[in-house]
RNA sequence: GCCCGGGUGGCGGAAUGGCAGACGCUGGGGACUUAAAAUCCCUUGCCCCGAUCGGGGCGUGUGGGUUCGACUCCCACCCCGGGCACCA
């Protein structure tokens, strides 16, 4: 409790009363509606939208603050900001609650929005809410079932049978995406499993040489570890095909005619292959075996590999293992016969599930043939350095080189080789290059209730059929029984299901799995543009006024899985006539994470400290500035509670200092002196004046080019300071300059402490709101210093400084700097070897 | 293994070729108070010399280099964090 019983006490910062009192009449002056208006340039600002998870914690905060400080910094700039917000409705939680608690998603769905969206209105952030979207509203994933279907008619959506990612937790299929080292990205200790469902999936590979294209044109824009992932994901590697022919068994087996297509980038080292070797589920192998001696023994063997590779995880560390299946396959450019094996480390979703086994020059195949004891012909020489020789090569070599030991390709580089062998190959008729992708397209069939339902329907005489459009959205059913168990919940509500056919009128059956929720998130910043629209996702004219988004703000996490699905979609639209653009966000920022005793704040670990608890306590533009000055923006934040009562006790104090002048300035006029009314300044004035505009340099350039904002916070600090430590201000300073020093504090403070820089503009007697108040103008003559220190060094350590005006020329400051007494004394018996000036900075002389 | 990012006081961090440690936290001292809280003032990298004013040295993960001058640029290494990983 503060004592009031001082009569002469001031006003006390109250930043509960004050925040309600802006937030209010933010709310009646529509401040953040934005519309379309040629008159401004538009900046589309845009954070990651929340999954409403019930309790917005700071790792929630930090993202939408720094948002927030960019908003409101680009509104006093002049710009039309869009800045809208929603909720990423759809997925597990929800479902899982009422597997739980027997909790409808709807009901608990809304309910956790309501609190949700309470406790960020708390916070004040200036959103366009009139823009409001959620995922699980029919309104929107209605349009995610008329994408489905634009996809399904351009061929880009298909159904086919494929071995898929299972989560027993979820009970459901994952995306490759969301597979994390073998185990589910949500359920970070369950291992997925393998299993065979049809699937429906998005052709996302068709556009991965786009995907990767364009990236063109967000380098600079984008983090560059972000691209640099994404174009791992998208893996594209150049290489060739060689067909390996299958040579005749002894047995009387088959595959005769056959050949093994192998992928490789190294043909320049087909030469120097010992083996072909094939994935465990490789078709052929039944073929190849069919007649061999042994087959049982071998088969036996097979299904054990078989067996290992279901579970991925073991993947990446388990030991290579092997079998030789007796048979022999042909290399068409040596002829040589080689042994067909198969082994667990090749894989049968990459390339064409097979490999040529070169020991000498790759790492996998040289641990493989020691293990089983292949040769290791040697046919690249590096071209510098000893030569290799099959005595001393005790790890392969894997660069590029000068061919031996092949044919007539020997004497080649690597480069050179690669390219001829692979036109020969061609012109012969056994290979041809060939690019391969790690990109794989998107399963995005769940089967699960709480996502949208997948539009398409089944009937016995005329198949696949997709809904009409005029029949979307496809609702869906409320009061549907979630057990966590088997199929699609969906599957068991019949009056779903079993529908009449929208072409022949007959009886059909709906799909039942409804759509991964990323769907939802790879087009909602679309949807913003035009959040009402009937007719259409969005308007094309709308879309084109505020597209690409200028700046979007989010966490690292989803640096591969939304962002790319994002860019996909971006560019179907751009085909379907949609967009005319092929890249929906131009900035990209990655703030970092919110920890807690050294581990992330996350509901799921319940580490959390909640906004609302933090914002009763301290006010939110208390937290907003921690969040702000705990760290540069894009690194990990520590939450500290010293930390933020040290940001409590500067807004306090901040408020005190203007509490103290307001009553007498509220009525004077601004000073702003021009440089003609300068010289009279008072010493005082001038300093309070100068200070106040190298923050305002330094601020600006904060905003603009830098994103340090701890940086800006400190700098409001270092003036307030300066203010404060110049008290009484009503002494040798005109009330006007005064009122204009604390004039740009304010303006400075607003995109970072909104609600209390309202207050004191209030204060100080406007009557307008600072949300609409002009960014200032800095003005260099102002922040000019009339002295300068100046280093002096002898032998580069500095020994003395000097002030001197602004602009003086080397030799002058030279000329004093060997004048001043104690220098001149330090270098009296020595011999001057160089003279070093750096104008306003140093003086630097070298003696020896 | 490969590819990014990082390593600065007791702590978060500042400084991007020119005075290392801005700003904040913490600690110490003082003022106010009957007392405490709050507030305000001083102080706070380490070591040494000096009676005080003051002066000197060391110091940005380690070792080397470039430079009049390096937290900053270059080379090598160590450690931490992240991403990718039998991808042929």
């Amino acid at each position: 409790m503060r004592g009031r019983e001082d009569s002469e006490a001031v006003a006390e910062y109250d930043p509960q009363m004050i925040e309600a009192k802006w937030q209010k009449r933010w709310e009646e002056q529509r401040a953040f509606e934005a519309d379309t208006e040629s008159a401004r340039s538009k900046y589309y600002l845009l954070e990651m939208l929340p999954y409403p998870s019930g309790t917005l914690h700071m790792g929630h905060m930090r993202n939408y603050t720094i948002g927030d400080a960019v908003a409101r910094y680009k509104r006093m700039r002049g710009f039309n900001v869009l800045h809208p917000m929603g909720w990423d409705a759809f997925g597990l939680p929800a479902e899982n609650a009422a597997i739980k608690h027997g909790t409808d998603p709807h009901v608990w769905t809304s309910r956790n929005i309501a609190e949700f969206k309470r406790a960020l209105r708390r916070f004040g952030f200036s959103y366009d809410w009139r823009r409001e979207i959620s995922t699980c509203d029919p309104e929107y994933y209605g349009w995610n079932q008329w994408f489905f279907l634009r996809m399904l008619e351009k061929g880009l959506a298909y159904r086919k049978l494929s071995r898929v990612n299972w989560c027993p937790e979820c009970a459901t299929v994952l995306a490759n995406e969301q597979v994390v080292n073998g185990y589910c990205w949500r359920h970070e200790d369950t291992q997925v499993e393998a299993k065979e469902i049809e699937q429906w999936f998005l052709k996302i590979t068709q556009y991965a040489d786009a995907l990767l294209d364009d990236m063109a044109q967000l380098e600079g824009g984008w983090p560059e570890r972000v691209l640099v992932m994404q174009r791992n994901w998208i893996g594209k590697s150049y290489g060739a095909k060689v067909r390996f022919a299958v040579a005749a068994a002894s047995g009387g087996a088959g595959a005769e005619g056959d050949a093994i297509e192998v992928f490789t980038t190294r043909i320049d080292t087909i030469y120097g292959a010992s083996a072909v070797i094939l994935a465990p589920e490789h078709p052929l192998i039944p073929k190849l075996v069919a007649g061999v001696a042994g087959r049982g023994a071998i088969e036996a063997q097979l299904a054990r590999l078989r067996q290992k590779i279901v579970r991925p995880i073991e993947l990446a560390t388990a030991e290579k293992e092997g079998i030789f299946i007796g048979r022999f396959a042909i290399n068409p450019f040596s002829g040589a016969s080689l042994p067909i094996w198969v082994a667990n480390f090749v894989v049968m979703e990459y390339g064409s599930g097979a490999v040529m086994c070169v020991p000498a020059h790759d790492q996998r195949d040289f641990e493989f043939a020691e293990k089983y004891r292949l040769p290791k012909p040697i046919v690249v020489q590096p071209v510098s350095g000893q030569p290799l020789t099959p005595a001393t090569l005790d790890a392969p070599y894997t660069d590029y080189g000068r061919l031996v030991n092949s044919g007539p390709y020997s004497g080649l580089s690597s480069e050179q080789a690669i390219e001829r062998m692979t036109a020969d190959a061609k012109a012969k008729g056994f290979g041809e290059p060939h690019t391969t992708y790690r990109l794989r397209d998107w399963g995005i069939s769940r089967q699960r209730y709480w996502g949208t339902p997948i539009p398409v329907l089944y009937c016995e005489r005329c198949g696949l059929v997709p809904v009409p459009d005029e029949q979307l959205p496809v609702l869906l059913p409320p009061n549907v029984r979630i057990t966590g168990m088997g199929q699609s919940p969906l599957a068991n509500v019949p009056e779903f299901v079993n529908t009449t056919c929208a072409r022949c009128g007959g009886p059909a059956r709906r799909e039942t799995d409804t759509m991964d929720t990323f769907i939802d998130s790879s087009w909602y910043f679309y949807r913003y543009t035009d959040p009402h629209n009937s007719r259409a996702p969005f308007d094309f004219e709308t879309v084109r006024y505020w597209f690409p988004i200028d700046q979007y703000v989010g966490g690292i996490v989803h640096a591969i899985l939304h962002l790319l699905y994002s860019r996909f979609f971006c560019k179907v639209m751009r085909d379907l006539g949609l967009v005319d653009h092929s890249e929906p966000v131009k900035r990209l920022f990655n703030q970092g994470t919110v920890l807690k005793g050294g581990t992330a704040m996350s509901k799921s670990t319940g580490n959390i400290v909640a906004g609302e608890d933090m914002a009763r306590q301290y006010g939110c533009d208390t937290g907003r500035l921690y969040t702000l000055f705990a760290a540069p923006p894009e690194k990990d934040l520590e939450w500290s509670e010293q930390g933020i009562e040290g940001c409590s006790r500067f807004l306090h104090r901040l408020f005190r200092l203007f509490a103290r002048h307001a009553e007498r300035l509220r009525g004077v006029a601004v000073g702003n002196p021009r440089p003609a009314e300068l010289a009279s300044a008072t010493e005082k004035e001038k300093a309070l004046l100068r200070k106040a505009h190298q923050t305002l340099r330094r601020i600006t350039h904060d905003f603009e080019a830098r994103w340090h904002f701890n940086t800006s916070v400190a700098l409001i600090m270092e003036l307030a300071n300066e203010l404060q430590s110049k008290e009484p201000l009503e002494q040798d300073a005109s009330p006007g300059v005064v009122k204009e020093v604390l004039e740009l504090l304010t303006l400075m403070l607003a995109p970072m402490a909104p609600h209390l820089a309202e207050e004191l503009w209030e204060m100080l007697g406007h009557a307008g709101g600072l949300v609409a108040a002009p960014w200032p103008q800095f003005q260099e003559q102002l922040a000019k210093e009339e002295q300068i220190e100046v280093v002096i060094q002898i032998n580069g350590r500095v020994r003395g400084k000097m002030l001197v005006e602004p602009g003086l020329g080397e030799e002058e400051l030279y000329g004093r700097a060997v004048t001043d007494p104690r220098i001149a004394q330090l270098i009296a018996s020595q011999r001057v070897v160089k003279k070093i000036v750096v104008r306003d900075k140093l003086v630097n002389v070298v003696v020896g």
